[in-house]
DNA sequence: TTGTATGCGTTATCAT
DNA sequence: ATGATAACGCATACAA
C-alpha cells in the first residue's frame, strides 16, 4: 500500500507526468510488491475503446496471408493494439456479418485482406463504424481506404521480361475469376502484350485458383495444346510452381521448353527447381503500411472524412532467376 | 423502445429463457429497430472475464505455424471466442513479458506454439494465471498441459523407410539445437537407426534452422563429404527442398544420388521436384485439439488441478513420394 | 416474470 | 498535486 488514492495510483500509472515523483516511486513500488495489474477491460470501458483492431483474412494457413499478418502484427503491437483475426472463409457466417467485430466494441477498426467482400458488407444499417482499411484487395469502387499492390503493372514487368527475351506467344494462368487480384494482373497482361504488338488468345488463358494443384491442372491443359504459347505468365507463384511440376512428371522441361513466371515471390520461388522468375511483392510491408494507416485513422478520426477515398499503391519488382530463358530465334 | 427496464433487456439478450415469449420479442424488435448492440467490454468486465484467447507463435508468416493457427481460429470462433495472436519474435519484449497478456484480463487463456520459451516465463511472483496449454512444442518437464506430434516416432518411420530400401549410410539435417522438436526428432532418429543396427556418424549429421537456406547449406557440407550418406533425413520440409534445390544447382541428382525425406508435409512438398517422401503431422488438427483443450480448462478450471500432466500426442504419418528409391544393392 | 439497485475496475471531473 | 466521486454499459441479487 502507497496509502494513496486510486485516483492517484491510476494517474502515476497512465499519465506519470501529473504526479509527484515521490508518490510516482511509491506508488511503483507497491504495484511492484503487490503484483497489480491494471485491469484493461475495465481500462476500456472507461475509456471507451477496444485496444484492437480485427483482420478479415480469407485463410490464415496461406503464407500469402500469414505475411502479410506478420508485417500487421508487428505495426500494430509497437503501437500497443492487440491483433484479432478472423477467418472470412469460416462456415460460420450464420453467425452475423463479421461486421459484429465492429459494432461490439470487439474492435477499434478493421483491416480487411478479403477483396471478396463488398465495403456495403459492414454496414449495419446506416450506423457510423470504427475505421476500415482495405489491403492487398478490394472491390473496385469503394470508397474505403485501400493499400495495395500494383498488381497490373507487375503482370505487365512479366510479359516486358518475357518480349525482351524474344518471346512472341505467352499464355496466363488466371486465378479465381471474380477475385481483384485476378482481374488486375490479367488487365495488365493484356495492357503489356498489346503494347508489345502481341495478340491475346483465349485458348491461352488458363483457369485456376491461386493453389498448387490449379497450376498442375493448367499444365495438363498446356500439354493438350496443339499450338503452344512459349512462356507462360501466372497470377500465383504456387501455380507456376504446380504447372512446373506437373510438367515435370511429364518430361516437358522448364526453362528449355517453356518459360514459366511466377507472382508473389513466396519463399519456396527461390528454390524450387527450376528457381522461379517472378514478381515480387513486399507483403511484410503492405501489413505494415496497411496498420500504420488504420492506425492514424483510429487516432485521429476526423482528418479523413468519410468518403475520401485514401489509396496507397506499393510497387511490385521483377525477380528473375531460372525459370526464364531467351527463344531460340532470339 | 419496449418499454422495458435495461434489466430485462440484458435478460432477454443473454439468458432468452429467463424472460416472457411476448416480452422477449418486443426486445428483440426494438433491439433490431435501434441498432443496438452489446457493449462487449462492458459485457466481459461484468462477467470478469476477456472472451479471448491469446496465441503465442515464433513467426505468424511460417506457414508451419500459420496452419495450426487455422485450427485454433476456427475452433476458437466456434466456442465464442476471439484469438490474439502475439509474435514471440518481436522485438517488444522490453515491453516486458507476454504473460501481461493474462494478467492484464486480455485473454481467458493462452496457447504457446513456441517451445523455446520456458514455462516459468510466465509467472509474476506467485500469482494465479489463467490456464495455459503448451501445443506442437514444450520446454522438457514442463507441468503445463501440452499437446504434441510424435516427432520421434516420426522420424523412426523416416529411417525405417530408407533402411527398407536398402540404405545402411543415413545422414540427418538437425533444427536449431535449443529445439525441442529438433532434440525429439534427433532422438527418434538414433533410437531407429540403433534398432536397424546402423551406426550414427558425427559427420553426417548437418546444422539447421528449419528454413530453406540452411538445407542449402547443408547440401553443401553434403558434396564436401569424402564418404557420403546415401540417405538424408531432414528435421523440415524446407531444409529438404533446401538441400535438393542446391544440390541441382550442382547436378546431383535426388533421388538417384541421394535420397531425402523431409519432415511436416508442407504444402509444397507434393508438388516438389521430385515430389518430397516426408513425415505428415495434422498441423491443422493439433490447433484444434490444442484449442479445445484450452476451451475445457477454461470452462471448468476446478477438473483439471494444477500439476497434473495433461498430454495428448498426436501421431505422424509417413507419406512416400518420389525423393527416396532403393539403393542398387537392395 | 420483471424492475430496482449495486458493483465490476478504471479514468475524468471537480474540489481541495 | 492529490482525494472524493461519478460514470462507462452490463449482469445479477433481491424485491416486488
Amino acid at each position: 500500500m502507497a496509502n494513496v488514492s486510486t485516483a492517484t495510483v491510476s494517474r502515476a500509472l497512465s499519465t506519470p507526468g501529473s504526479v509527484a515523483e515521490g508518490t510516482r516511486r511509491a506508488v511503483i513500488e507497491a504495484v511492484e510488491r503487490s503484483g497489480y495489474r491494471v485491469n484493461q477491460t475495465a481500462r476500456n470501458l472507461r475509456r471507451k475503446q477496444a485496444g484492437a483492431i480485427v483482420v478479415l483474412v480469407p485463410n490464415i494457413g496461406n503464407p500469402f496471408f500469414s505475411r502479410i499478418l506478420a508485417g500487421i502484427e508487428a505495426t500494430a503491437s509497437k503501437a500497443g493494439l492487440n491483433v484479432l483475426i478472423a477467418d472470412t472463409r469460416q462456415p460460420q457466417a450464420d453467425e452475423g456479418p463479421l461486421g459484429e467485430y465492429l459494432h461490439n466494441n470487439h474492435a477499434d477498426g478493421m483491416l480487411v485482406l478479403d477483396g471478396s467482400l463488398r465495403d456495403d458488407f459492414f454496414s449495419h444499417g446506416n450506423h457510423a463504424h470504427p475505421p476500415i482499411v482495405y489491403a492487398c484487395e478490394w472491390s473496385e469502387g469503394t470508397s474505403l481506404p485501400s493499400i495495395r499492390f500494383d498488381n497490373a503493372g507487375g503482370s505487365a514487368l512479366a510479359v516486358d521480361h518475357l518480349a525482351g527475351l524474344g518471346h512472341t506467344s505467352i499464355g496466363h494462368i488466371l486465378g479465381p475469376l471474380d477475385n481483384v487480384l485476378t482481374q488486375e494482373r490479367r488487365r495488365g497482361f493484356e495492357a503489356a502484350l498489346a503494347r508489345h504488338g502481341l495478340r491475346v488468345r483465349n485458348d491461352w488463358y488458363f483457369d485456376g485458383d491461386f493453389t498448387l494443384a490449379s497450376g498442375a491442372n493448367a499444365a495438363l491443359s498446356w500439354l493438350a495444346l496443339a499450338d503452344r504459347p512459349t512462356a507462360i505468365t501466372t497470377s500465383s507463384d504456387e501455380m507456376a510452381c504446380g504447372f512446373m511440376s506437373e510438367l515435370y512428371r511429364h518430361g516437358v522441361h522448364v526453362p528449355d521448353d517453356v518459360s514459366v513466371v511466377g507472382f508473389d515471390d513466396i519463399d519456396i520461388a527461390e528454390r524450387f527447381i527450376p528457381a522461379l522468375t517472378t514478381i515480387r511483392q513486399p507483403r511484410m510491408e503492405i501489413g505494415e503500411v496497411a496498420a500504420n494507416a488504420l492506425i492514424d485513422l483510429i487516432r485521429a478520426p476526423d482528418r479523413t472524412p468519410v468518403g475520401t477515398a485514401f489509396t496507397k499503391v506499393l510497387d511490385a519488382t521483377l525477380i528473375v532467376r531460372s525459370s526464364t530463358r531467351a527463344t531460340a530465334e532470339a
